[in-house]
DNA sequence: TCCTTATTTAGAATAATTCCAATTATTGAC
DNA sequence: GTCAATAATTGGAATTATTCTAAATAAGGA
């Protein structure tokens, strides 16, 4: 990236955070740009361990509090598949996740819900649809039939 | 529960554990009977604590070994809806989850996903759909007007 | 009934997340 | 640009959620 799209890319980056109340921070900065870089549903931990790559001082505090500003700022999805770490998606166009239960493997899939047909409880104000779909993904199926 | 439905009730819970290879336990009909009993999508621990009342000894260990036997006999889902302790239900009916963040409530609501429509990595074989949709419920969302 | 093996138990260990108080950095007003 | 107000960061402790362990117990089949 040069200098001037780095430049837009923050301005841009700080106007979202800001829509929501939140700050700039390098730190906000250094987060985006892992869940940016390496787009495989990292946990907390695994962005924690790959920010510190950059920014060799940053906290595990810090990194939550960046994951959950960036997830109410409309920039990632925090997505829970299974029981333990919570994992994040900053791929934020409608798509639903397919998850291989036998290794763990998250694929992306684009798609929007037909939400016309959902029934939902009275005054219930939707927000956002979570979709996994749960499975075993190709190669793990191959290994079980040996 | 009269004598004869509740014998009935234990051969066909003691059917279905041995179809994925597991024990009749009366620790395991005590999760069960608590997860039938208040379908609130209670936690591992709300569980272990509703278990206790009925059966003092029961451990923390033991509920998680019964709640996973149970998910994987069929006979209850896991429910991952936000960061923190996951939540387990009996509804095996085909139904979405509706999630208030404000208030962590949960409504069931049945439905069957269109699953013609939906593409998906080659070779992934699907075992199940857990579609949730979080947004405010109607009472928080009164409450947040004010 | 006996044997094999799964299950349970209490508690320790680990993993995931949150909290805390002190310090630092950002933002807006002047 | 300086200052004040306050949001954010830091390191570490604390809490919460889950898993592991080894010994004791219980289930199911021969």
């Amino acid at each position: 990236m040069n200098v001037a799209d780095n430049k837009k890319f923050e301005r841009e980056l700080g106007e979202r955070l800001a829509t929501s109340g939140f700050r700039f921070t390098s730190q906000r900065r250094c987060v985006y740009d892992v869940l940016l870089h390496k787009r495989d549903h990292p946990t907390a931990d695994e962005v924690f361990m790959r920010a510190k790559k950059t920014m060799p001082e940053i906290s595990h505090a810090t990194v939550y509090n960046c994951l959950d500003a960036l997830v109410q700022s409309g920039l990632a999805r925090q997505v829970t598949l299974e029981r333990g770490a919570t994992r994040f998606c900053p791929n934020m166009e409608e798509h639903c996740h397919y998850y291989c239960d036998a290794c763990g493997e998250v694929f992306d899939v684009m798609m929007s819900p037909d939400t016309s047909s959902m029934p939902k409880p009275k005054g219930f104000k939707v927000d956002h649809y979570d979709i996994a779909v749960h499975g075993v993904c190709a190669s793990c199926a191959a290994k079980q039939k040996k």
